[in-house]
DNA sequence: TCAAAGTGTGAATGATGGTTCACTTCTTTA
DNA sequence: TAAAGAAGTGAACCATCATTCACACTTTGA
């Protein structure tokens, strides 16, 4: 459900129909909706977590640039791949619980690229840089370009803006990106 | 009101209160609430944007590094300091007419970079990037740093904050920033 | 001066949607 | 098999708000 309309709609009473159930049925399980909707969202966002991290890790021992990359590939693909769900985990308007999970997996990606960051500026690779700082503004960028307001929400060619955004993140944390189409 | 609790904290019975009026007097003067606070957002945001691209048309002539860099230098600045504001207008869930606004600031938020950063690619100051692509990051690099929820809400030094996203946006356009504080 | 138009009022209306609860099935266990 | 507990039920309850409207007052303009 939260894939097809997000939060918003998902009331109980339509919670219960889709799992067959009466709405007093769901209460003998969760507390609460935000409850429910905390765990829906912990378990969906550890899956893009766990994706992201795997790209990254993937890559090990390659350079930090590789590695940023491939974390931002796969996170960009799943994410185009299904972006109502995506912009459901990211950014939409939900109940204040429902937001610390949020703020909590938000913590997760940027984490991923903060240690990727950290050892690349360690190894000299990249230059002198705050990496909490860089992440947490990567994890902006990333968002917006993806399911932000300002995404080219259709027509624009996935692809081409995963590798623009590629771009951006190299160039963000201090390196030439390979080849570039203006 | 906005400032203070956001757009949730504002409902008409106390927006009437606010104004010394009865709640039905409101409804004499905005056809619905979307209407009223479409128009609050709308000058509010007019503001914001007005401001920052005043802060990169203070720097005419110069370098795209250093427009962008004032840009959102005045940009993190004025957020800071009302930091409630910014993200109300920014970011904070609201109602979809209220949203179209915000949409269309975002994109001039958003074009006030595009037009900098095209400057410098065309000048040869900056490396082959696509303009649009950079500029959406950047706003949504900028919108992380200054009210996203991996926002250092406190404690962190205000200006270092600001000096580090000001390296990021040098950097994410393809400049060396002048001096860095890992 | 006197309609007509504009403005003010705030209790009542209506829609939405989370949560409860008295009651009815199952399922487990001794 | 029979009590005890778990799970199911859904109409009713409750809280929140945007919005309306019948009536009163004030200003405008001819």
């Amino acid at each position: 459900m939260i894939s097809e309309g997000g939060y918003v709609a998902a009331p109980m009473a339509t919670v219960a129909e889709r799992a067959g159930v009466a709405v007093g049925s769901v209460y003998r399980h969760f507390p609460s909706k935000s409850d429910l909707f905390a765990e829906v969202f912990r378990e969906a966002s550890q899956r893009e977590v766990d994706a992201m991290a795997e790209g990254a890790a993937a890559t090990k021992g390659a350079s930090a640039a590789e590695r940023v990359k491939a974390g931002v590939v796969t996170f960009a693909r799943r994410a185009l791949a299904n972006r109502r769900l995506a912009w459901a985990l990211l950014a939409e308007p939900v109940d204040p619980a429902v937001e610390a999970e949020r703020l909590h997996f938000r913590h997760s990606y940027r984490d991923v690229l903060v240690d990727v960051i950290a050892d690349g500026v360690r190894s000299g690779e990249l230059p002198g840089q705050d990496p909490g700082a860089t992440a947490t503004a990567l994890v902006g960028a990333i968002g917006e370009a993806m399911v932000g307001p300002l995404s080219p929400t259709n027509g624009a060619d996935p692809e081409a803006t995963i590798e623009s955004l590629v771009n951006f993140c190299i160039r963000a944390i201090g390196k030439e990106p390979a080849h570039v189409n203006a």
